[in-house]
Parts: structure tokens; sequence; C-alpha cells
DNA sequence: CTACTTGCAAATCGTTTGCAAACAT
DNA sequence: ATGTTTGCAAACGATTTGCAAGTAG
């Protein structure tokens, strides 16, 4: 935790941003709830509890900058809000989830599943990958057992 | 074409919906543009070429009509509107996106690329897919021998 | 010091909704 | 007739922005 602070706190410094109080306790929120996927208003709230004061355009303003820097990245389950997920530390590519249509947990993969794939892409479309997003929606193994997989009615997906 | 609108007119009869001269002049415009992936207001002006009357509202709720009877499929690729995709035909997987970070152009890709991953994230995961997303971020090949490949700064995808 | 940051409130913008009138069957 | 659908304008909710004041390095 301290580490990951100080990295991105040399990241900062590089393109000669400040890490302000404001921006270091909304990183503490979204480490400390990894895989929540919270958006902007769900970081604000828990932001407040360490440092009351700060504004929500603030956060906006602090998850805005981590995006450009590939620090997190912005994600749409398409219910109305962006969320924010840490990129995986190796900064590679954005990972995979699993999203359940019956609780509406998100689950995350981070399993590189697609390098076949993308080599078949890339050789048919001559399109130059430099990253991916990947999907599914369906029903968890926490619910698979308590629903008829044959009335779950075919899903249309918010987005 | 006239078949396709002939189709979809069963479709919204079968649950006691009726086909509008403003939802046909929406389904048209779709059917005119595929591939285009045009936002809720981009149908609309079209629309109004068509049927002058048409209001922005209308053209909304038959777009969300059709998602919910999985004719058409909103697809977000993070510039702030909602867009939509003629589901293809055989109505069974959402198909895949080649987004140009250069000049913005997405490609639809109609294979079904996924079958073996998600045999494997079936089994690993016990996760009953319904549905998949699945875009590629990069340089496609109109683009591809005007830019040099290195310079092509980490990608930071809007969403 | 001083450029970068912040908080606040107002502005934006895509989308949704209430409602009375118009329509389809 | 009767339930559906429409257009309009107002309401909404997430996100952005202008600006004067505050602060990190």
């Amino acid at each position: 935790m301290e580490e990951r602070i100080e990295r991105i706190r040399q990241q900062l410094h590089e393109h000669s941003y400040k890490l302000t109080p404001q921006r270091e306790a909304t990183l503490r929120v979204l480490l400390e709830n990894e895989e929540k996927h919270l958006s902007a208003e769900e970081v604000w709230l828990l932001v407040k509890q360490k440092a009351p004061e700060t504004g929500l355009a603030t956060v906006y303003r602090t998850l805005e900058l981590m995006s450009e820097l590939g620090i997190l990245d912005k994600v749409n389950f398409g219910d109305g809000a962006v969320r924010y997920d840490f990129r995986s530390e190796d900064a590679e590519h954005h990972h995979h989830h699993l999203i359940c249509v019956e609780c509406g947990t998100v689950d995350e993969i981070h399993e590189d599943l697609l390098g076949e794939v993308e080599q078949a892409v890339s050789d048919k479309f001559r399109f130059h990958i430099l990253d991916h997003r990947l999907s599914f929606h369906g029903v968890c193994h926490r619910c698979i057992d308590n629903v008829d997989l044959d009335e779950v009615s075919k899903p249309k997906p918010q987005m």
C-alpha cells in the first residue's frame, strides 16, 4: 500500500503534478477497495471520511488524472455511472469482468485470455492491437445453483 | 430491408406493440446506417428528415424498446453517448468492435472469436455465460501505414 | 514564490418522465 | 372504446467548468 502510493507519487512528479492530501486520500480509498468498482460519488463518500473538506469535483479531477496516467481504468457496466478500476501493476492489459445478471456482482479475471484471439484479429484485419475490453454477462458461481438456467431470460445487458 | 421491417413488425405485435410511423422511420434510419453506430440524437436528426414531427423522446423510447426486444444492442465507446447497433440476425451474440485510436473509426467483427475462451471461463469460474462484449483498441488497417507504431502512445481508452 | 489545486456553485449534456392530446385496433 | 403512443417541456443525474482563494514543492 505505502509503496504503491510512493510509486504513484513518483509518477505524478514526473509529470509535475503534486500529491495533495485530497489525491492521496482518493488513492487510499481506491486501494482499500480494489475489485469493488466504485463510482466517483462512492469514492467521494469514502474520501470525505478521511478528508472531510474534499469536494466531489476534486475527486472527479483526480480520477480523470489517474486515468490519463494509466493508473486507473474507467469501466462502464451500463448502470449510468463510470466506475474506476486499478490497472494491473504490470500495466499490460485491461482485465476482464464477469457480470452476474442475477446478483449484479462483478468479478475480475486477471488472466490474459486473449493471446490467440489477438493474434487472429491482428492478422486477419491488419489491426495493431493496443488494448482490449472483455466482459461476460451471465450467472456467477454463487447464483448458478439457485436458478433454472433455462429460465434465465435472454439477457439484454444494459450495455 | 422490407422483409426486415416486416419481421420486426411481427415481433412488436407478438408483444402487442404497434409499428407506428415514428418507429418505422427510426428503424429505417438504423437499417440504412448499419455499422455506423449512431447515437440517439444522430438517429433523431435523420428520422426528422423522414417524419419531421418526430420528437427526440420518441426516438429514445423506440431505441429502448428495440433494445428490450433484443433487436438492438446498446454500445458505449466512451464518448458520452450511448450508441445503437443491430444485433446480428441470428441473435446469438453481441459482435465485437475494433476501435481505432488514430481516426476513431469503429469496425465490426461478426465472427465469433470466443468459443474456446468461453469454454475456459465457464469451466474455470463456474460462470454460465449468456453474452459477452469484446472490443479492441488500436490502429486500424487504414492508419497502420501512416503512424510509427512505437510512437502511438500507450492508449488511455476513454473507456 | 508561483504554478498547480481546490471548493463551490453554476453550467452542461445525455437521457428520462409527467401529462394531456392523438392514435391504432 | 380503450389501451398505446406521441410531443413538449420540465426534471434528472452524472460530470464539467469558471473562478477566486489556498497550498505544495
